[in-house]
This record gives structure tokens, sequence and C-alpha cells, in this order.
DNA sequence: TGAAATGTTGGGGCG
DNA sequence: ACGCCCCAACATTTC
């Protein structure tokens, strides 16, 4: 008979360091499966986007090799969860599973159902909590709902957190069953060769667990200390540059919030003031996942329900305008070109970016959502779905619809001397930094001197500022004004 | 994790 | 010396 196995099953945490689940079937020290189930029949809304998946093969071929150097060998697989999983455990004769809880709608159902497959059958499973500070299903306000407001969240969440996680590491796991251990492991991974459409993204990241460590390190000596003023600025490059790492799990947020405590036990209160302000933004994160695991219907339905019938505009053109960055508006078509390159954007221009697309185009905040899905290495459900709705006044402790950035001004103030536009717009690079962000007021001869003919080197605004923004607040009041049940009968 | 409109204040120029 | 206006700087309100 084949001796008994452990599996570990690993999901978003393709990381070693800190991996509680992976800590939990080493444990057992008997033959050791690791897995990795890439399911395409999942629902279109949870597919990864052609970035997430580029950056997911990386990922992959990262940790394959790096399973390798401590013992084991990763296996790949495709298709359902709950269809593949069972097969490997009948044929390995799996008696203990471990994995680290999904927060995704549709992921979350694969693993329920898996686990109630795996009780059935006699085998054991053990579930934990590696990818958050805090479980979803721990942190409740006083009338034990879940929090929408993020300043309570956020106040609760320092309190909650412990002083210090303990931090598990492994330097050798148990070996793979013989039959595992003798494939070759590029066949694993040849099914996903797919998604490798190298779009040159490689300039820009380092997918896998050490990629990610390597950002923190850069990070921390000394970007953390003016991450409260720099984090705004695109221009600079001072942001720690986590979000895809922590994404796909290669590194857990708890080890950076714990390595945080290290740092800040040794400087001034102002380091502090900037050490918290970063953490906040690792609160961001937490607060999305929370919510999301509350309101599964989150990325189609606005948390704010009332909105669910706001007339967003259909306009193929000016949608199309966005996301080629061909708005006019030098700031938006910055971000929209780094996003395209590197497949990431600074968050302050996807704030402006998403802004735009849903007040000054009026556009449905789920086609942005959708297009920075497919583009985005970092792309993940939660954040993704809370930013939009936070942009577009629907969502949980989002800005009020009538909160309309004026491009030129964000602009003004963050990126003031246009090199972020020049960097990402190399069209405008010769421009003065005082038109930088509103080429159509420059005067002529500024223009030519530039080498800017607007409409032809550069597009022309697609809208007008003053004007789309009355267009929006005008829209909004009627909305307001109008009752559901008329609405309901139009 | 706004912006624009509107209101208030205070200093300086100037008759 | 005084009142008046201008306007920048700041504060408040409104969307």
């Amino acid at each position: 008979m084949t001796p008994a196995t452990s599996m570990m099953l690993f999901r978003s945490d393709l990381r070693i360091t800190d991996n509680p689940a992976l800590f939990d079937a080493v444990q057992k020290r008997i033959p050791l499966i690791c897995l990795f189930v890439w399911d395409p029949s999942t629902s279109a809304l949870e597919q990864p986007g052609k970035a997430s998946r580029w950056w997911l093969y990386q990922s992959l071929r990262q940790f394959s090799s790096r399973l390798q150097t401590v013992g084991n060998n990763l296996v790949v697989k495709i298709g359902r969860l709950s269809e593949v999983v069972p097969e490997m455990i009948q044929h390995y004769h799996v008696t203990h599973v471990s994995w680290n809880f999904s927060y995704e709608p549709n992921a979350r159902n694969e693993e329920n159902l898996l686990r109630k497959w795996i009780t059935q059958h006699g085998a054991q499973v053990a579930c934990f909590n590696g990818n958050l500070l805090v479980d979803p299903q721990l942190m409740y306000n006083q009338k034990g709902t879940p929090y929408t407001i993020f300043t309570p969240f956020w106040n609760r969440l320092q309190k909650t957190l412990p002083g210090s996680f303990s931090i598990r590491r492994l330097n050798q796991l148990p070996s793979a069953p013989p039959p595992i251990q003798n494939q070759n492991p590029s066949t694993f991974l040849k099914a996903l060769a797919a998604f490798d459409h190298y779009a040159g993204y490689h300039d820009y990241w380092k997918p896998g667990e050490e990629g990610a460590q390597a950002s923190l390190k850069k990070f921390l000596p000394h970007h953390v200390f003016t991450y409260r003023s720099d984090r705004d600025r695109p221009d600079m490059n001072h942001t720690a540059r986590l979000s895809p790492h922590l994404h796909f799990g290669e590194i857990s947020p708890a080890f950076v919030w714990k390595t945080l405590d290290r740092i800040a036990k040794k400087t001034s209160s102002r380091g502090k003031t900037n050490i918290l302000a970063f953490r906040r933004q690792l609160a961001w994160r937490e607060f999305a996942t929370h919510l999301l695991f509350h309101h599964p219907n989150l990325p189609s339905i606005p948390l704010k329900t009332e909105y669910k019938d706001f007339p967003w505009q259909s306009r193929a053109t000016l949608l199309q305008a966005w996301q080629t960055r061909q708005t006019g508006y030098p700031i938006i078509d910055a971000g929209m070109r780094e996003l395209l390159k590197t497949g990431w954007m600074h968050n302050r221009i996807r704030m402006v970016a998403a802004s735009f697309l849903t007040k000054h185009l009026l556009l449905d905040w789920r086609e942005g959502a959708k297009w920075f899905w497919e583009t985005l290495v970092d792309a993940d459900m939660a954040n993704n779905t809370l930013g939009w709705q936070w942009a577009a006044g629907c969502g949980a402790d989002a800005a009020p619809f009538f909160r309309i950035f004026n491009p030129m001004l964000q602009g003004k103030k963050f990126d003031p001397e246009g090199s972020y536009v020049r960097r990402w717009v190399p069209e405008l690079s010769r421009l003065d930094q005082s038109y930088i962000h509103q080429p159509w007021e420059a005067p002529q001869s500024m223009l030519k001197k530039a080498n800017v003919v607007l409409g032809k080197t550069y597009p022309f605004p697609i809208v007008h500022h003053r004007q789309a923004r009355e267009k929006a607040l005008a829209r909004f009041q009627q909305f307001k004004s109008t009752p559901t049940i008329i609405r309901n009968a139009l």
C-alpha cells in the first residue's frame, strides 16, 4: 500500500516564509505534495486578466524552482479545484490537506466544496488565514456587523493586532512521493505557458518570493520614512510596489507588518508617523478583502445599493479613448500609458483616472474595473472593486459623488514639474511645465517650440472639464431627486 | 484619499 | 490720519 501522504494546496500564497498552511503540512513529516490548481472554468469575473496571468506564470516558475531548493516539487494541474484535488487525493492516498483560505467568492465556493468532499472521504483538512492580518470572521463592530467605514476599521485593526506575529520559516520540506519527484517540473508548468505573453513587464518586475522580499528591502531603509507625503507623487518612485507580490501571496502582510515593527522601534516619532501611513495602506487592502468576504456580489453590485440604477452612459468611443490614453488630459493619459507598459499605475493616478471615467465621462465604474482587471499585474478583486466604487461614489466609505477630481489641479499638485507626464507621454516632453497639464491652453509659440500639434501629435481634451463636471453634478442631482419607484417605471 | 464658490480678514496702496 | 479699495490668504460652505 502507498504510504500516507499530505498535501499542501497553494492558492494565493506562493511563498515558503510565513505560510501557516505549509508549516502545518510540513509538521506531518510524511511525503508532501505541493499542488497548484489552475481553474479555467472559474466565473469570467474571477478569471485573472492578461497581465496577472503573466505574473502568475512567472511566479509559479520561480516558486517551482524555489520548492526544489527546499526538497520538493510543485505540481500544477488544470481543472476545477473540487474535481482535480479529489482525484489526486485518491491517487496518492492523501490523508491530510492544508491550505490558506481564499476570499474571492468563487474560490471560496470551490474550497468549501472541496473541504466537504475531503471530510466525507475520511481525510483531514486544515485551513488557515495566511493572506490577511486579521481573519474577516473575527472583526466586527460593536453592533456585531462588519465594518463599512474605513476609519473605525483602521482604529480597531491597530488595537487588535498583536505587537508581533510569529513568522515561521522553513529550510527543508518533506519530499514529494516518488512518482512526482521523478517528473520534470516543467511538464507541470507547460500547461500554463500560454500565459507567457511577454509585454515588457520584465523591465519593471521580478515576480516571486525573492522579488517580493527585494521590493520590501528596497523600500524600507529610506522611502518608508517619507511615505506620508511622497506616496502621492507619481513622479517619484517611492512607493513599496508590493501590490502584485501581496496579491499572489509571495509575501504575507503579517511579515511586512512585523518587519515594520522592528523598524518602528528605532525611529523618531516622525518616522513612526510615516510608518503608520504605510500601514494604513495595508489596512485598506485588509478592509477591501473583508468587505468582499461579507458582500460576495460587490464586484457587480455597489455597496450603496441605491446606485445600482444610476444612469451611466454607454459610449464606446469615450471608453476607448480612456483605455488607449487619448483623453487629452496629460496626467490621465500618462497613467493609462504607465498601466499598459508596466502593468501597474501609481495609486494617486488610479484615483484621478477612475474619477475621470466615472464623472467626466459618466461611464459605468464596472467598465473601468474591467479594464484594470485585464491590465494590472496586481489586479485584485477586492482592491479593484473597492477602489472603483470609492471613485464612483457608490462604495464603502466612498468619496461623495460630487467629489470630482480636477485633472489639471491634481497634475499640478502631485506632478509639479510634469516629469511623470514627460516620462509617459513623450509627445509632450518638451512642453514647459506651466502648461504640461493643460497643453490646450499653451500659447501657439510655445506649442510650436515644443513640437506639439494639438489634434495631431497629441489630442485635444475629449471633454471640457468645467462642462463635464457640471453635467455630472446635474445628473447626480436628478438621480437623487427621482424617487426609486419612478426610476423603476422609466 | 476634492474643487469651486463664497465669505472673511488683514495689510498695503492711495487719494 | 483716515477711509476706501484691492487682493491675497485663509476659512467656510456647497456641490
